[in-house]
DNA sequence: GCGGACTGCTTACCT
DNA sequence: ACAGGTAAGCAGTCCGCG
């Protein structure tokens, strides 16, 4: 068996000289103890392994002198201490220059990758002791990862992108009004960003396990059960599928789509052997939830099955599965992922399940099976499998690979490599970013603590119990309809905030006395007018690139269609790490917490909007609504509309825009509530019921009825028409309701149950006892479900959708519903609910006889 | 023992 | 494991009521 396994494993180390290959990872190699380096080579399609030919070592830093640290017998007879060096850093939490002793070790476990007994715990005080060695490889030797590089004798060289591209040498033109040092900068970013992007050859897997128990998913950890499928997709649009042979097992149902052929394999070893030949041919491969389920399955089969480690192309960690060859992307992961769901898809998908988001994002969902897994015929088998793995693959070749590129650029801006910037959330991104900037201007990287004891902590109160302090602010909204409304908004607010009033951890409450004075409005803080801060100058720089580079560039009718897109995903991947620029230093898990950096944020911000409030309305404007960054502004004239930008720029220095213009716009005294219908008719509606996800789709039917006759009114007399078309469409659903013409699907409210069932100990939610319902009928409910249940007259007062019948709905309770969700848009027309249905206490007694009947 | 006023929990949303 | 602010509905509790 080994023999067996071992003729397929090839070794990819990079030869002597290579040409173009993209550099898509980082990690260490225990055996050789060196950085390794795996790069994507186009042409060929392989990935080749580039070890450190440098020297380079793992090291942590200390305060102490070598001399003093040589009194540590602990220290110099640590089996992994190698030698001391001393260095020169920039300490810019203190604002000095600073000699640290680097501790070099022969391996980076020794430094501080194990529980006890490390070089770390031997110290007093440790620098740059937590960073993963090879990441702290990529930030000495300030790699790009996802950029081309070649090798040349062995040696690793960067490949200027600008022979690729020309034009890249022209951003310095652009932004010719900055300062030169400015330029040079954000010339390096538009190279690293705009850089071309190869087709990447890929794999998608997905495998299917065995199980006696319908209810019970096979554990990867015993691996007891038969990998009975597995389908294998790939980039070029070839799909194969590996099918074991059983007892009592036949074909039948649907064909296997064309051009597929089911494999059939007697032993599961020989499938086994063919699946991971497949995980050694590729340089990049595809799960969904891989790293939980099929690799980690796949090893701990293999295992079972006596296949030796070292045939096996999987390396297993704790939560992640890697692979020893290629590149592993857990798509599960990455979608998951909040920034990328809420930034990047605009909330389109609900679930983080393949069911969910491949029907969100590519209107195709899984097979839907009746019979458990191990019924299945051999057809049916293949066909669901495969299907898995090519909704898989389609999730990253959808939109001319839009994920694929997404992926990479934000690896590129976080210096991360694929598998982490897949893996892990935007605050390790930010943290990756900035810890390079660091070792780029050879600063010290600052320990947390030392953050926190010198920043102290923050100084307003929030208005949420439990939050740390005082955010944004939002304007009580004036009641009632507003016709040409205008729509003023800070462009990127706070990443502005950040740039103009250098906002950095080093840079607010600065050591320098002379500074205490240039306050932050609204909080005892104070920002350093001596030195420009590395949060300011990285974050305003992401910030002018996607406002005045690529947002414009994405939309210019001047460039190819394909360019555009192109100019859209970067400019998506920075709006992602902008959202978060601000969050980051106020959660306790950046590794540069500052909450005195965020608070001084929301406290700008605040200013900036109540500032903007007050010369607008001295101006004779009336400001009928704003939240956090925008002011809504009733009929101003173009003139006032440009005194008040004007005013934005010279006083406060931020670029107020017109965001959207509204023919007319209808608040009712609600906050994050309103409905604004544009010059097209089309209508923007925010916040209100109607809308929400978790609203059956009856009223969200008929509430949409509503905002379409709302699109059609121009101007105030035109709403009496409207208020009795809408009338009607209020008293239909009702009376569908009464009349039982609504389905349960209709019916049902859809609420995520976020945590386990148990979990639920002060209260039980709805959702949570409709689904303890379903577990009692013996059907799973996971936290992050979307559970579907209707209003009961039962004793729970609800029920789930599979459980429930039309009968038992309970009319009056969805009564209630249709009326809460409509009068928050009449309240804003000035229209009494009960009036406009007419609804007298005889009429409702006729509504009732009628129902019934 | 009952119902209204209140608080706290939970979800979904806005920026 | 980015932040805080707001709305809504329901569960559960308190309190008055001869």
């Amino acid at each position: 068996m080994a023999e067996k396994a071992k003729e397929f494993y090839f070794s990819p180390d990079a030869p002597r000289n290579l040409s173009m290959a993209y550099l898509l990872s980082a990690t260490y190699e225990g055996e050789r103890r060196t950085a390794c380096l795996k790069l994507y080579e186009p042409e060929s399609r392989k990935i080749y392994f580039w070890y450190d030919n440098t020297k380079h070592q793992p090291y942590c830093l200390s305060d102490a002198p070598i001399g003093e640290l040589k009194r540590i017998e602990a220290l110099v007879k640590h089996q992994g201490f190698d030698h001391f060096e001393t260095v020169e850093k920039f300490d810019a939490l203190n604002d000095r220059e600073t000699e640290m002793t680097k501790i070099i070790a022969r391996d980076p476990r020794s430094i501080g990758g194990r529980p006890s007994g490390t070089i770390r715990d031997l110290i007093q005080k440790s620098w740059e002791a937590r960073i993963k060695y090879y990441e702290s490889y990529i930030y000495d030797r300030q790699l790009s990862i996802g950029t081309p590089y070649v090798i040349k004798e062995e040696k690793l060289i960067p490949v200027d992108c600008s022979t690729l591209k020309k034009d890249l040498n022209a951003p310095e033109r652009f932004f010719k009004n900055e300062e030169k040092e400015f330029q040079a900068y954000i010339g390096q970013w538009i190279r690293l960003l705009e850089c071309p992007v190869p087709e990447f050859s890929r794999l998608a897997l997905d495998i299917e396990v065995y199980s006696p128990v319908v209810t019970r998913v096979p554990d990867p950890r015993t691996a007891s059960e038969s990998i009975v499928a597995a389908s294998l997709v790939d980039s070029d649009g070839n799909k194969r599928v590996l099918v074991l042979k059983r007892p009592g097992i036949g074909e039948g149902g649907t064909a296997v789509p064309q051009g597929v052929k089911i494999e059939y394999y007697d032993r599961e070893e020989d499938m086994l052997i063919e699946v991971f030949k497949a995980l050694l041919a590729y340089p990049i491969v595809l799960t969904f939830n891989g790293d939980s389920f099929d690799l980690r399955y796949l090893f701990h089969r293999a295992e079972k099955l006596g296949f030796p480690r070292e045939s096996i192309p999987i390396r297993l960690e704790e939560i992640f599965a890697l692979l020893k060859y290629g590149v592993h992307i857990d798509l599960y992961r990455f979608f998951l992922n909040r920034s990328i769901q809420i930034y990047a898809f605009g909330q389109k998908y609900r679930e983080a399940t393949l069911d969910g988001i491949a029907n969100a994002i590519l209107n195709v969902g899984k097979i839907a099976l009746e019979q458990p897994i191990s019924e299945l015929t051999y057809t049916e088998l293949a066909n669901y499998c495969l299907r898995d793995a090519e909704l898989t693959m389609q999730l990253t070749t959808f939109d001319d690979s839009l994920v694929m590129k997404l992926i990479i650029t934000i690896a590129r801006i976080s210096r991360m490599p694929i598998e982490d910037v897949t893996r892990q959330g935007v605050s390790r991104w930010i943290r990756s970013m900035m810890f390079f900037e660091h070792r780029r201007l050879n600063w010290l990287i600052p320990r947390s603590e030392d953050i926190i004891e010198l920043k102290g902590s923050t100084a307003t109160e929030a208005i949420i119990e439990g939050k740390k302090y005082r955010g944004a602010i939002v304007i009580e909204p004036k009641p009632g309809v507003h016709f040409n409304v205008f729509v003023l908004d800070f462009a990127s607010l706070y990443p502005s905030i950040i740039k103009h009033w250098n906002l950095s951890y080093e840079t607010v409450r600065c050591p320098h006395s002379e500074c205490e004075n240039n306050k932050i409005p609204g909080t005892p803080h104070w920002v350093c007018k001596k030195r420009s801060g590395m949060t300011s100058l990285v974050i305003g720089t992401l910030r002018d690139l996607r406002v005045n580079w690529y947002k414009p560039k994405s939309k210019d009718k001047n460039q190819s269609p394909a360019m555009r897109s192109w100019y859209n995903v970067i400019q998506q991947s920075l709006k992602v790490i902008l959202n978060a620029s601000y969050g980051v230093f106020g959660a306790e898990v950046f590794d540069l917490y500052c909450p005195p950096v965020a608070e001084s944020t929301a406290a700008i911000g605040r200013y900036a909007i109540t500032e903007t409030v007050r010369k607008a309305e001295a101006l004779g404007i009336n400001v009928v609504y704003g939240d956090t960054d925008s002011v809504f502004l009733e009929n101003p004239s173009q003139a006032q509309i440009n005194e008040v930008v004007e005013w934005s720029r010279e006083f406060l220095g931020m670029d107020l825009d017109t965001d959207k213009i509204y023919r007319y716009s209808a608040f009712s005294s609600r906050k994050k509530n309103y409905l604004g219908v544009y010059p097209s008719g089309s209508v923007d509606i925010k916040g209100l019921t109607g809308k929400k996800r978790n609203t059956p789709d009856f009223l969200k039917i008929a509430f949409a009825e509503m905002i379409s006759i709302l699109g059609e009114v121009e101007s105030s007399e035109d709403f009496d028409e409207a208020k009795s078309r809408i009338r009607e469409v209020v008293k239909t659903c009702y009376l569908k309701l009464k009349n039982g013409k609504y389905s349960l699907d209709d019916l049902a409210f859809n609420v995520m149950i976020s945590k386990p069932i148990e979990s639920y100990t002060k209260t039980t939610p709805q959702h949570v006892k409709a689904a303890k319902l379903l577990v009692k009928n013996e059907v799973e409910v996971k936290p992050g479900e979307i559970i579907s249940f209707v209003k009961t007259k039962t004793q729970e007062g609800v029920k789930p959708v599979q459980l429930a019948s039309v009968k038992e709905i309970d009319a009056d309770k969805y009564m209630g519903y249709i009326k809460s969700t409509f009068e928050q848009v009449l309240d804003a027309i000035g229209i009494d609910f009960d009036e406009i249905t007419g609804f007298t206490k005889l009429e409702h007694f006729l509504w009732n006889f009628e129902g019934q009947r």
